[in-house]
DNA sequence: GGGAATATTGACCCACGGGTCAAGGCGAGG
DNA sequence: CCTCGCCTTGACCCGTGGGTCAATATTCCC
């Protein structure tokens, strides 16, 4: 894969090949089990065609995750109705990403499965989303949806963090709620955090938080 | 490390030695990056020397793991009054862990981003955590200080998902509270999730997923 | 049909790092 | 002072797996 090279239909054919074998693999194995073998031997090709198409193995991972990155933000852009105010927007890209997120469940849990140098692929995916959802939030706060209480960053970092956990949560089996369920659930859980009467959590948490006695 | 020895004085100082050093350089450049040879080199002995006192890295990683998983239980339950309500001893939980898992940040950074092997060692830390939690839940359902009637598996889910999200958030810095401000802003989030007004979530939550126009 | 670009092959290279081992030191008890 | 079991050493072994390369096939286009 050295400098600029044409592919023809039959390259370009080849080398989606080799990435969806990649791909595939990647989430059944996880990547450091994944030999660069496996990949062509699953694509029935020699080891060399590999290097062909791709500078090595790591870069295949980085345009794999820059590629769910994309479906995965396009999906949201999609399920999100831009009219509707912006909790319910936050609400609806909170179902849909579950939903994406545990479709594509294999690649996500390989994700978090993965080293330090896959680790900042999974941030720059989370960084995007967090910004959207802050922005709503931002929006929900002026329209007086959205406690005030709170800072927006804070508030992004929670839902976008109930996000991934719960589909963290259900990948590994420790949801057995059905998909539709699960993606209401959340949306649920993150309204009641966006909206919640301030009162009745400030009280209880003045408290909870009293010293416990010895 | 073969079967059972007698380890003297000397021997459990250096064992704790290797230990020591092999927890820093985890924490610095994780596991995989970790070579055996860094860890001896580390506490200035010979490499034939590790497998004297462990049977191989992963053993060694394993010790380390349920060290930091004891401590942690230790301290959640040094920081919880048995006879406050059962909200209130989430929340001192919650506060709790916190504090502990920022405290000892770089180790379970280390956790997150290691691979399959050792992502049980971190499921089984947290299975424990779940249980504890699920059973105050369920006791706050019951005294009234808990207000959801959400099913407890999932409330313990989400509290515990929050505790370890935003640990993780403030840990690769996306957050940047001091301690004592992250551990009282986890608290109080965790108390909205469970005492939270359901009327308005739900409201909220039908208008939201009405569905978008096109 | 010929030459240039693209596509494909598989044997080979080699760094890396976990784990072994035979040999020798050292301290306590007999 | 000798022996036995803990302790320590560092050279060595070896599987693993990513990456290279020179040779060959195929396709494309003038």
């Amino acid at each position: 894969m050295t400098g600029t090279r044409q592919l023809t239909a039959q390259g370009l054919e080849r080398k989606q090949q080799l990435f969806d074998a990649a791909a595939q693999l990647f989430a059944e194995q996880g990547y450091a089990q994944t030999r660069v073998v496996d990949i062509v031997d699953a694509a029935g090709v020699a080891k060399g065609l590999f290097y062909w198409y791709f500078e090595n193995k790591e870069a295949l991972f980085r345009e794999l995750a820059a590629d769910i990155r994309h479906k995965l933000r396009r999906t949201q852009r999609r399920a999100i109705d831009r009219n509707a105010p912006a909790l319910a927007q936050i609400a609806q890209g909170t179902v849909a990403s579950v939903r994406f997120m545990s479709e594509h469940a294999s690649f996500f849990s390989l994700l978090e499965v993965e080293g330090r140098n896959v680790a900042d692929a999974l941030r720059r995916g989370t960084e995007q989303h967090l910004q959207d959802v802050k922005a709503l939030i931002v929006a929900g706060q002026e329209d007086g949806s959205v406690t005030t209480d709170d800072d927006a960053d804070l508030l992004a970092l929670a839902v976008v963090g109930a996000v991934g956990q719960f589909s963290h949560f259900h990948r590994t089996g420790r949801v057995d709620l059905s998909l539709d369920e699960l993606a209401n659930y959340v949306a649920r859980l993150v309204v009641r955090i966006l909206t919640a009467d301030e009162q009745v959590a400030r009280q209880s948490i003045k408290q909870a938080l009293r010293p416990p006695r010895r």
